[in-house]
DNA sequence: GTCCATACCTACC
DNA sequence: TTCTGACGAATTCGG
DNA sequence: CCGAATTCGTCAGAAGGTAGGTATGGAC
């Protein structure tokens, strides 16, 4: 089977609004295919290239796409970039590039097969030079559709509008099977290529949770989503947790952790690992990982983040920053699995794998409280609310204590109640150029707000730095910027822009920011974490001074400028790399 | 030849 | 993670 | 009563913020 049909599903896909259209363009694609092929096809429909669970990753973004580029259609970087940003996406350009360059395949013609295992192939080196060679192995003989395609699907921005529910449809309808029963098989399987075979197959029932393998999370819907009136009685409450989502599955002496993204992330905490196997029996549980005080309160998600991508903890951390898994449900309890059964149930039999106790312990049971009659239910949530802020928690969870456990599904079983936002009013001093739908707009946004008669940049600037460490910075910079430009600009400590606000220019590593003339006013959410609420104080007291100066007008942005090809730094081509550009790493706080 | 900074990619909320 | 916008089905409205 | 308008559930996509792992290329 060739990769054509699939490309052209997705070309149609893409082209139609109509979700019901994408789903019969896809279900033609996948009714032709089988076995292995139809596998392929069902992920990468799904914008996947590796089946889930898999845990490897191709290791291939825009800047080895753009080499693949140039060397398939022999443009220069400038108009690979050019290209680019017309359209708004890498894999576009790619095969536009194709085609005007007559660069299409007239050659053997690719099949699923041999894309999957380049996918396979590339995930399994981490050599540049032998990744491009696997690329330009297939790509080399490629149409010009098959070029776009192959190349949305690496870069992991698909763009046909059909991820996840369309394609569950489309598969449901190749195979004239009920949408129900594939729902229910990717919950518990969660990769759509062993879904699509089975159901070709006619096989979904045989779907069947394992231990060791993690399922689809069960979401929460919040609050503001709600329409129906909660009968009190029916629900409970649980703090809502500020940390990682994960899945703990213990079979005898084997441990495995798997985070939101279903991957594996045993290695990187040894004291949960630890904690589990000294406990009894087999068990699956869902919960959420943390990192708590020696009291035992949790501390912000901030804290938890350098032990996140961690293959392996050193002592230090693992001293300094201990995690602790926190359960909230129990997905199998050794015996079989407790899916369907009520909450009431699940919380049972959780209550019998109950670790060591202390605050420091790494596995912990969430309380949960019933909800009482008392008092109306608005009244009993605010204050719940309140006093779980008041614990450091991000909020609270009402549960229905007779709903079973909705792997993958995002329904009102359970309601997470968090904090209303709060607004400030700030000024845009840069943006970048949006991508995807958004190509030709403004985007990414760096905030600032008016002191005295400089612009001081706030938000993601200045995000996770502290209050003196903003105030050092700025008088620093406003030392240097206002003798040399007569006003403030910069986007991160170690940048600083090159002009001030009477004209348009792009700053030297901010590489496709540029300034927009004036200033315009948006609106920002204040959903930081508590300690940040004292910074966004600071600013909110910035920010009264741009009412008395008169700083506040609304204007237009304009366009951006015409961008001149800037020569390399090196000999090898760089991609500016589309909107993802790492603007962070500050070495000060890397100490 | 070794070491180190950094460029790139990825994944969590 | 949140937010927005869109589709399509269900429900209500209006002639 | 029937078609039009509105509501509602669901989904896809965009966006912002942050840090680690690995390969690589230049400095020494």
């Amino acid at each position: 089977m060739r990769v054509r049909s699939l490309a052209a599903a997705l070309e149609t896909a893409r082209t139609t609004r109509s979700r019901i259209a994408k789903e019969q363009a896809l279900a033609g694609a996948f009714r032709e295919l089988d076995g292995q092929q139809l596998a392929t096809a069902a992920r990468i429909a799904t914008g996947r290239t590796l089946p889930v669970g898999d845990g490897r990753s191709l290791g291939v973004g825009g800047s080895l796409m753009t080499e693949l580029i140039v060397q398939r259609t022999g443009a220069a970087p400038a108009e690979v970039w050019e290209t680019a940003r017309q359209t708004g996406d890498l894999g576009e350009a790619f095969g536009r590039l194709v085609q005007d360059k007559g660069g299409e395949s007239t050659g053997a013609e690719v099949s699923l097969d041999e894309v999957a295992a380049m996918f396979d192939a590339l995930a399994g080196t981490g050599n540049r030079a032998q990744k491009l060679g696997l690329l330009e192995g297939v790509f080399s003989r490629a149409t010009a559709l098959e070029t776009t395609y192959l190349a949305k699907v690496i870069l992991g921005s698909l763009r046909v509008g059909a991820l996840g529910g369309v394609t569950e449809a489309a598969i449901a309808r190749a195979f004239d099977v009920p949408i129900e029963d594939v729902r229910r098989a990717m919950a518990l399987v969660t990769d759509p290529g062993t879904v699509a075979v089975l159901a070709k197959a006619r096989r979904l029932g045989e779907a069947r949770f394992e231990l060791g393998r993690p399922v689809a999370y069960m979401l929460a819907t919040p609050l503001e989503g709600v329409v129906q009136p909660l009968d009190p009685e029916a629900f409970v409450l649980e703090d809502k947790l500020d940390g990682v989502r994960t899945q703990v599955h213990k079979s005898g002496d084997d441990v495995a952790m798997f985070a939101r993204g279903l991957e594996r992330v045993t290695t990187a905490f040894p004291e949960v690992v630890n904690a589990f196997r000294a406990i009894e029996g087999d068990v699956a549980l869902d919960g959420e990982l943390v990192v708590m005080t020696p009291d035992g309160r949790p501390r912000p998600f901030q804290a938890l983040q350098a032990r996140l991508r961690r293959l392996a903890p050193t002592d230090e951390m693992l001293e300094k920053t201990p995690v602790t898994f926190v359960a909230f449900d129990i997905l199998h309890d050794g015996r079989g699995d407790l899916l369907a059964l009520p909450w009431l149930e699940r919380r049972n039999a959780m209550d019998r794998f109950s670790g060591e106790r202390g605050p420091r312990s790494a596995f912990l049971i969430n309380p949960a409280v019933r909800l009482g009659t008392e008092a109306p239910l608005p009244e009993q949530l605010d204050r719940a609310f309140e006093q779980a802020r008041a614990r450091g928690h991000e909020g609270v969870v009402l549960k229905r204590i007779d709903s079973p456990y909705e792997a993958g599904r995002r329904g009102q079983a359970w309601i997470k109640v968090k904090r209303a936002f709060a607004t400030l009013d700030v000024v845009i001093t840069a943006a970048e150029e949006g991508h995807g739908k958004r190509a030709g707009v403004l985007s990414d946004y760096t905030f600032a707000v008016w002191k005295d008669d400089v612009l001081v940049n706030v938000g993601k600037a200045y995000s996770g730095l502290t209050d003196v460490e903003i105030d050092e910075m700025t008088q620093r910079l406003e030392a240097i910027t206002l003798e040399r430009h007569g006003g403030l600009r910069m986007v991160k400590p170690e940048i600083v822009l090159e002009v001030a606000f009477d004209g348009i220019q792009r700053s030297t590593r901010h590489k496709s920011g540029f300034a927009l003339r004036f200033p315009r006013i948006v609106r920002i959410r204040d959903d930081k974490a508590p300690e940040e609420a004292d910074r966004l104080d600071a600013v909110q007291a910035l920010f009264a001074a741009q009412v008395e100066t008169g700083h506040r007008e609304e204007t237009e942005a304009l366009e951006p400028p015409p961008r001149e090809p800037k020569a390399p730094r090196k000999k090898k081509p760089k991609e500016p790399p589309a909107n993802q550009l790492s603007l962070f790493g500050d070495p000060e706080k890397r100490r």
